[in-house]
DNA sequence: ACGTTTATTGATTGACGAGTCAATTAAAAC
DNA sequence: GTTTTAATTGACTCGTCAATCAATAAACGT
């Protein structure tokens, strides 16, 4: 059957399939055998592509990270006040394509891997800086800089709790009750000057 | 040398073991054989006084979250005020004994291992309960309701994704600074209404 | 037509690891 | 002093799984 520029199709079928597999199990307990099988291949297809389970791992992640950092992105050319990007900012980390329990239990997965893989702590390193650098920006408009990043460290940490939460299915929110948490903690800790 | 009384000696060695393994390793990918070596007995001894390592797990478990419990009562005994309460929950879970490498290793691990293991979900929830009724009931004296639960889910939400971030080691920070961010939340946060 | 490249897999290898067991030791009990 | 009983382990079993390889087959270029 083989179909020439098969290999763009499987690698991204596998890396949905890892991403599937893994919100499945609930677990990094995943074998490259059922990721390949969810993905109608063989395991040997997904080595051959890939070479190992962790380059497989690190390109489920990186697909990750480029979908969030895409939603991220599209909320934030729309949003004009430091306020309005901050907002931007935490709905897009609690819409819907970001919010579901496969893409929490691949986040969780993540901050595991990243213990252990160099590649995915570099991954992690470089969405995190990203987002602790968009907060403190407009942090810093509204705050002077000691506060700022006091309340930078407290979003991004508010926002990982939130997700780790989810993860562990104890007391499901919806993504619109974590915004509103989220929300309330950037409006009422902001000092008195200037809105919006 | 079979003396006898060893099992309660053996149990903790390995259980303390079992943290520092998971510490050392960073990662779930602890073998028994190892666990043993460092609590300087066989893994056949292990299997004997455990029967699974899910339940060796389960034991190291059970032991974080009774160390952080005593922490947390010891701290709230002499905090009388509401304000007082929730400052005494955050140290507690920033204090030194707490917020080290091993520990919070160990605490990703668990809330890893929760996704697969009923057991570990279990005790997870019943930290969880404990926590967020401590903190729920302490801000239901300074706030409505409503605002109280918000409150609360953004607190603990925070330890939570504090104690993620430290795991990552990439931005380390101390915990006093952890503290300062938590304190920094509750005293800005609430409402004008009653003090300390 | 024909050799090359791409896609694909079944079968295999090699390692590792959880859990079992029978055997050993020495204290304790009687 | 003999018999339980607790402690302890080396050796073994049985699975599993990542990674490799040789083989097959279809497309492509010439």
């Amino acid at each position: 059957m083989p179909k020439i520029g098969m290999e763009p199709i499987r690698r991204s079928a596998l890396v949905e399939a890892t991403i599937h597999e893994i919100g499945a199990r609930g677990s990094l307990d995943v074998t490259v055998s059922q990721i390949a099988r969810r993905a109608g291949v063989s395991s040997a297809l997904a080595h051959h592509y890939f070479g190992s389970k962790e380059q497989i791992f690190a390109a489920a992640m990186r697909h990750i990270l480029t979908l969030y950092g895409a939603e991220v992105r599209g909320a934030l050319i729309m949003a004009k006040t430091p306020r309005q990007r901050l907002e931007a900012i935490v709905r897009a980390s609690f819409a819907p394509g970001q919010f579901r329990d496969e893409m929490i239990a691949a986040w969780l997965n993540f901050y595991v891997q990243a213990q252990k893989s160099d590649a995915a702590r570099r991954l992690l390193h470089v969405y995190q800086r990203r987002l602790r650098s968009n907060l403190f920006h407009a942090f810093r408009r509204l705050a002077p800089a000691d506060e700022a990043r006091i309340l930078t460290r407290g979003l991004a940490a508010m926002i990982d709790g939130l997700y780790i939460r989810q993860a562990l299915h104890s007391a499901p929110l919806s993504g619109e009750t974590a915004i509103g948490v989220l929300l309330h903690y950037i409006d009422t800790s902001l000092p008195e000057g200037a809105p919006t």
